[in-house]
DNA sequence: TCATTGATGGTCT
DNA sequence: GACCATCAATGAG
């Protein structure tokens, strides 16, 4: 562990999906190494499961979707495009098929290159996939927080690249700190 | 500043 | 064979 970053417990993924997603920002994406990366979380999107055409569990258990049917608290990674790997933490029940795609980090120490879109995010961690199904508490990748933390504000969005999803891809379940020098 | 497009491969039908 | 929870480079305005 990297001092004093303190990793949040699996009871904190073990709730509802948008919730996480909402608290997850202003927390630390932390890779504990020789030289360890650390990024304050800065953007996300809830994937709430089964019921949402834009969650890749709603089309049902395969492979691929296997850890978000696991328990909370999971690392699900998968790739996009060919080129890019996606990071995201399962929450809530294994019933639900419950995700947060973590989007975007401000880097802090040891990131180097840019860190704002999820591809580009597992780039600068080094996120294959073989973090996939591994623990976001106990593995050498954890979600941190400061003991002094505070709660920062956030802005509610559409989520982005879901156009098949729907009616679902009106609802607001993507999740950014609010910059006070932009407008979105 | 904004819109368009090429790169690239796993997953599912 | 179609579709993608993306990014960087390009070119027009």
């Amino acid at each position: 562990m990297v001092a004093p970053y303190r990793p949040l417990p699996v009871s904190f993924y073990a709730r509802d999906t948008v919730t996480v997603a909402r608290e997850l920002l202003g927390k630390y994406l932390v890779l504990d190494a020789p030289e360890p990366r650390i990024g304050r979380i800065s953007e996300t999107e809830a994937y709430p499961g089964i019921t949402d055409r834009a969650s890749h569990s709603s089309r049902g258990r395969t492979e691929r979707t296997q850890p978000l049917f696991g328990p909370p608290g999971i690392i699900y990674v998968y790739m996009i495009y060919g080129m890019y790997y996606c990071c995201n933490v399962v929450t809530d029940t294994p019933e639900s098929g419950g995700a947060v795609l973590i989007r975007a980090v401000e880097p802090l120490t040891g990131l180097t290159g840019k860190t704002s879109g999820p591809g580009l995010v597992c780039k600068a961690y080094g996120i294959d996939k073989s973090f996939n199904g591994q623990s976001i508490v106990t593995s050498r990748l954890t979600v941190c927080q400061l003991p002094d933390e505070s709660l920062p504000l956030v802005v509610a969005l559409p989520r982005v690249g879901i156009d098949y999803a729907g009616p679902d891809k009106e609802l607001l379940y993507r999740f950014r700190i609010a910059d006070p020098g932009r407008l979105v």
